[in-house]
DNA sequence: ACTTGACCTTCCCCTTACTGGAAGCCCTAT
DNA sequence: ATAGGGCTTCCAGTAAGGGGAAGGTCAAGT
């Protein structure tokens, strides 16, 4: 499989894929002609790879993850810790992005949104706190 | 005003502020020595910048505001807009979180995280659907 | 055989919003 | 004179790629 394909099938930019590559993710081999040459091995860990990131893990958090899905002898408490770790990161996320929410949606109802330059936006923004 | 002195009065480490600088969000004066000197109206700018970003707007979006904030001409229409995009960008976010927290809080509680390798995360990331 | 177009390669710069650190000047106190 | 802290500039790095140039390769059509 070319570059092109491995990147259809699991759905991921020939350019993440070459990046993937250089930081040592995956490793394909090469056709005579230079053409990366992927396995079934890579596509799996691409695929791995995309539905990782898709959950918001790091990358350093997929290379690691990565090593546990291939070591048949891991514990599922390392795997479990990652996400638990991961998850509570988002959770944070969301509790932060949820007080600009708040601040945000109660200016923007404030602000009369006309032609005139008074703004509780500005104002909140402003010194005059 | 030095810039340890507006740092620590706008709430910002000096590396930002001199950052600010360097993309022409502020102009402070310059002191014989070469030190910066800060004006009432600088530090304003900083707080208001402060606030901004602490509210999760871009520094483009801050360097719009900013402008608007200084222009007593303006309409509050023009700030309201602003602030709307960021705030429906904010809750696509926030959705997004949402999905991923909804699947990674049902991966968590159903890996056993002991010393075994079975994991249904593993298995939810990997080709085995 | 030749050309065309799609695909592949590497390489380098760009992004956001800073942060860290090195080398060196300035100012004050002892 | 020296120590310290504060200030300066400049360089490099972060996360995770994206854009685009310059050029090699392959398969199909003429």
């Amino acid at each position: 499989m070319n570059i092109g394909e491995v990147s259809t099938r699991a759905g991921l930019p020939a350019k993440t894929i070459r990046y993937y590559e250089d930081i040592g993710l995956i490793k394909p081999l090469r056709d005579t002609n230079g053409y990366r040459a992927f396995r079934q091995q890579e596509l799996h860990k691409l695929t791995f790879l995309a539905r990782s990131r898709a959950l918001g893990f790091s990358i350093e958090d997929c290379r690691i993850l990565l090593q546990l899905y291939e070591d048949q002898g891991r514990s599922s408490a390392d795997v479990k810790a990652i996400a638990r770790d991961h998850l509570s990161q988002i959770e944070q996320k969301i509790s932060d992005l949820n007080d600009m929410r708040e601040t945000l949606t109660h200016l923007v109802d404030a602000c009369a949104g006309d032609d005139r330059p008074d703004c509780p936006i500005l104002n909140s923004l402003g010194v005059g706190r």
